[in-house]
DNA sequence: CGAGTGTTTGATAATGTTCAAGAAGCGTGG
DNA sequence: CCACGCTTCTTGAACATTATCAAACACTCG
């Protein structure tokens, strides 16, 4: 067991503030879950890129907070070919169900250097009504309700359609805890992510991003990206706000 | 209201048999259980084809065990496509979820006619340690497992690939509850179903069946399908046994 | 028998993949 | 600071897969 790589000092405390805020969506949490947040979030460490943070088949036990970066859950078939199944952004608790023996149904993949902390204070059982059980509910129906929206995307969209659709998915999550500039974001990874996720080649991917920058729908520079017309790019993919956000914005 | 169509009375002596079996799959219910499951099976009534039986979004309140036929859950985009997410087999129960006010991500929809039965009696929080209790987990397990499936197959798999998936994902199911007579099964609806499931055209999914029928890898006369060699099936679409029908064969 | 629905067929078009190679970006070490 | 190697992005061309359209056929049910 290597020792864990812990956050630069000032950088470790802007995230547990963030870390705070996230869990604070539903509400303010009692004295003890403040002291057992505390507690989690001083347990923060690094895993980099590219590291399996939960493996598929593995039982689901202890929740895990991503504090910082990106990360996807997926499954590699036998033959090499990646399918993500949906992505965990900074502020998402992952790595738990309410199901009791739960195993994981795909693995959880660190797509850049993450900041985890484990999370032993969400309610165990989530029968609780408390702030903080609901926030681990949200999630659970956030994760189930992206299944959904990916499901309809592959199935039913045109590569065009799909992409569109998921930079909305972007957006409205990463706004949602305060990480998007105007209507601009950091997509960290490499078009082949997007491709794994949309389930379309690398090559189309690039070109219909091209596309869409053609036809000024969207504009990107490095790893960022700016939508240019929500209103426009929703109409286009049929895309419906996910319920376990517009929840979170009461 | 109008008046609920009941199953004729042969009939529905043998569905509730079916529908007791299905429920024990996890271990005999106590006395209670018994009792309360009783009154729900005396309550079956059936539903046309093409019924609505969750609308997308409504609460998801009481639970129906689906004692005959067959019912999908699925969406309807906004120009009219439409996407099944997954299928409701005899046996299952649907309609219900672990989350408090959960609402319904997809509507329910009856493919066939149906007989349906509401499931009160189902543990309201699930926390139960109990027969009926894990029951009623194995079936979240499954849909959230075949929900996996689904994104696989959309994603990364080929038109022939996808439905060889499919049919076997069908095999096992219903095999879990003794409606297969060999390797044969019902499937009791069109073709612009599975290609609603499948993601493709209804014309493709007819050009990959009959490649299959070439190929000897089914046969098919009238609804029933026959898989005639599930290994090589498997080894084609990469399927893998779903943990929550291994579960239940213990 | 006739209407309606589902299946099959052929022709053609659109969408997406593969392969191969060049350009651009980025971190590393000299 | 540059040179190098590596990865990612981009491009073109050929090809494969899947969709669309239109029509014929089959089956079922009244």
């Amino acid at each position: 067991m290597t020792p864990k790589i812990r956050p630069e000092r000032s950088e470790a405390e802007r995230l547990r503030t963030f870390a705070r805020r996230s869990l604070n969506r539903r509400g303010p949490l009692t004295e003890n879950q403040e002291q057992a947040l505390r507690a989690a979030l001083s347990d923060m460490h690094v895993e980099r890129a590219g590291t399996e943070l939960i493996a598929e088949g593995r039982q689901l036990r202890d929740p895990f907070l991503l504090a910082d970066g990106w990360a996807v859950r997926q499954r590699l078939l036998s033959d090499g070919r990646r399918q993500i199944f949906s992505f965990v952004l900074p502020g998402d608790v992952f790595g738990f169900s309410a199901r009791p023996d739960a195993l994981a149904f795909y693995s959880s993949f660190a797509l850049t250097h993450v900041t985890v902390a484990p999370m032993p204070c969400l309610p165990p059982t989530l029968q609780q009504a408390c702030a903080l059980a609901e926030f681990a509910w949200d999630m659970l129906s956030l994760e189930e309700s992206a299944m959904a929206s990916q499901v309809v995307r592959l199935g039913r969209q045109s590569a065009y359609e799909r992409l569109i659709h998921l930079l909305l998915e972007f957006y409205y999550r990463l706004e949602a805890v305060g990480l998007t500039q105007d209507t601009s974001f950091a997509m960290p990874f490499t078009q082949e992510v997007l491709s794994d996720a949309l389930g379309l080649s690398v090559v189309h991917t690039n070109r219909t991003l091209q596309q869409l920058r053609r036809e000024h729908l969207i504009e990107t520079s490095g790893m960022t990206v700016r939508l240019r017309d929500l209103q426009l790019l929703a109409e286009i993919s049929d895309f419906r706000m996910m319920q376990s956000l517009t929840l979170q914005q009461d």
